[in-house]
DNA sequence: CTGTTAGCGCTTTCAA
DNA sequence: TTGAAAGCGCTAACAG
């Protein structure tokens, strides 16, 4: 037979056979890896700048059985999670780390019931590590374990990437406190998304240190579903003096309800956001919130899954304060 | 030797084996390439399905000799243009495009002077395909023909994905003559760039046309030039009643100065952007501009890489007027 | 520390 | 239409 394409490039061979050692030698100086003496590094190393040598990425990644890409796989109840901004931007920086390995990356959604979709990545010889968001703390299938990492979910055994979504909301709150509102209501995130459970819980915690009852009124971290939680809030607790929304989507939805009905804000009510989307600084009033560092939580996702160890990053968030609170 | 990874998945061997065939005829029936008997591809078929038989990528690509990854090169000026929510946008488009084949994308910045760095992509054997922005039109390497398209650039015998920015500008230019503006200016993307030329082009038409003089200054897309185009329209034309910027954000910029001198807009001057950020709806005014399908460019764009073929598609700049003209 | 050699899993030529 | 076999380019076990 002969080959799919010949552009006549030099292969290992003909390193190996310029620097007048074996390919099995040359390839342990060229990867590093693999005893070697210091001449024959030299040599090996010489001709392939001579040759203008490049490994063969795919060669490389089929004889050492490691897959070429990184797939970010988002668990969500909307197929539009791939167009949020914030996927957007944690796949972009997570191609950007993974040029520098000569890796790709895949964006699929995943549906809230993805246990056959996960059994098919973990089947897919092509898949280098996958990055999974949205996921509940169901374990993962075992054919993922050592190149799989979460953004968000605590899966035991399985490394995570995260924001410290607990204390930033817990801020949030407490500054509201220390403010002087007494009447805080909260608009949570959806049930079926585990990493939405820390922030509700940290605001019950601030709530129930300061000896004041919790108000919380189900989200879904989209603007229509704000509207429909401050219409609720009004409702249930008129005299609500402030809300903290765990997404600036819906504190966004929250303030355009609230400027239909003449409430201000801060003055009449307090408002909080989650996120730092570009928006939360040009609305008026300029929304407080918390500002996220999501390419570097991807990325270090994105190294945790490649790198097949199970340690957890967390990052901060940094509570940015302007005018709504 | 032995293998790197043993987790037992079966392989083409194994489904042929089951159907009563060779290898050969095996893949044939899989890859749909080949003539294979109906009774064959039927016992194939059937014998892959039982087994749960995956192909392998890696040793397929290897075997024909594409590669696994799509690379999004930007050609830029700034390092930091990797952090463009359009690069994100248009990065996330094609992962997911990517994810469709079994590939990968990979993101990466490419210097003004990037001979070296695109020599050194079709190097890459493990790129199967490129998209390149922002690219003069200097021809590319000839290794790279036939697996790379670009995004805004013209070059002979490249594909090409793009918006009708002429068009857009154009319609922009004639909206702002429509409504009565006859002094008007133009802040410019810059120089480098081969496909700011278009728009460029596009307002002196107008202009001309119009039997209006042309005036126009110099701009990055950036709102921090936004503001000093601002400044030396109104130092050098006083009598401006119209600025059409290039790119929202030089947009907003040229908002903030007027704002800061207390230019009415858009009863003292009227403004018009590009490209419809999601700010553009929000800022008060709202910013009358253009909107692009940008994911559906970057997808176009990855097709034609990948399919090798040369022919270009170019999609429509809709105008959205809003307040500011 | 080095060379030989057997694969990694699939595609494709070539002869039947 | 089919099967045998030769790679694709590199890695890694094993013997030296």
């Amino acid at each position: 037979m002969t080959s799919p394409q010949r552009p006549d490039r030099p292969g290992l061979t003909d390193v190996a056979r310029r620097a007048g050692v074996s390919v099995a030698t040359a390839s342990r100086a060229l990867s590093g890896a693999g005893p070697v003496s210091a001449a024959a590094r030299r040599e090996v190393l010489a001709a392939a700048g001579e040759l203008g040598y490049r490994p063969h990425p795919v060669a490389r990644s089929l004889a050492r059985g490691g897959g070429t890409r990184i797939v970010l796989a988002f668990r969500d109840a909307r197929a539009s999670i791939l167009e949020d901004p914030f996927v957007a931007r944690a796949t972009a920086a997570v191609a950007t780390v993974a040029d520098t390995c000569g890796l790709g990356v895949s964006l699929r959604r995943l549906p809230l019931d993805g246990r056959a979709a996960l059994d098919e990545l973990a089947a897919d010889r092509g898949v280098a590590a996958v990055v999974l968001a949205g996921h509940d703390r169901s374990a993962l299938p075992a054919a993922l374990h050592g190149r799989v990492a979460t953004i968000g979910a605590a899966v035991p055994g399985v490394a995570r990437a995260d924001v410290d979504s607990a204390a930033g909301v817990g801020a949030l709150a407490g500054h509201l406190y220390a403010t002087g509102r007494r009447r805080i209501a909260l608009v949570r995130g959806p049930r079926w998304l585990a990493a939405a459970r820390a922030p509700l819980d940290a605001y019950v915690s601030v709530m129930r240190a300061a000896g004041l009852p919790a108000r919380i009124v189900p989200g879904d971290f989209t603007a229509r579903r704000g509207r429909a939680a401050a219409s609720e809030i009004l409702r249930r607790w008129p005299d609500t003096d402030a809300i903290v929304a765990v997404t600036d989507a819906t504190a966004l939805g929250v303030l355009q309800f609230l400027a239909a009905r003449g409430v201000r804000v801060p003055a009449d009510i307090a408002l909080t956001g989650f996120d730092d989307i570009p928006l939360a600084a040009a609305v008026c009033p300029a929304l407080s919130t918390a500002t996220h560092p999501v390419e570097e939580v991807a990325a270090a996702a994105a190294r945790a899954a490649l790198s097949g160890r199970a340690d957890d990053s967390v990052f901060p968030s940094r509570p940015v304060l302007r005018e709504s609170a």
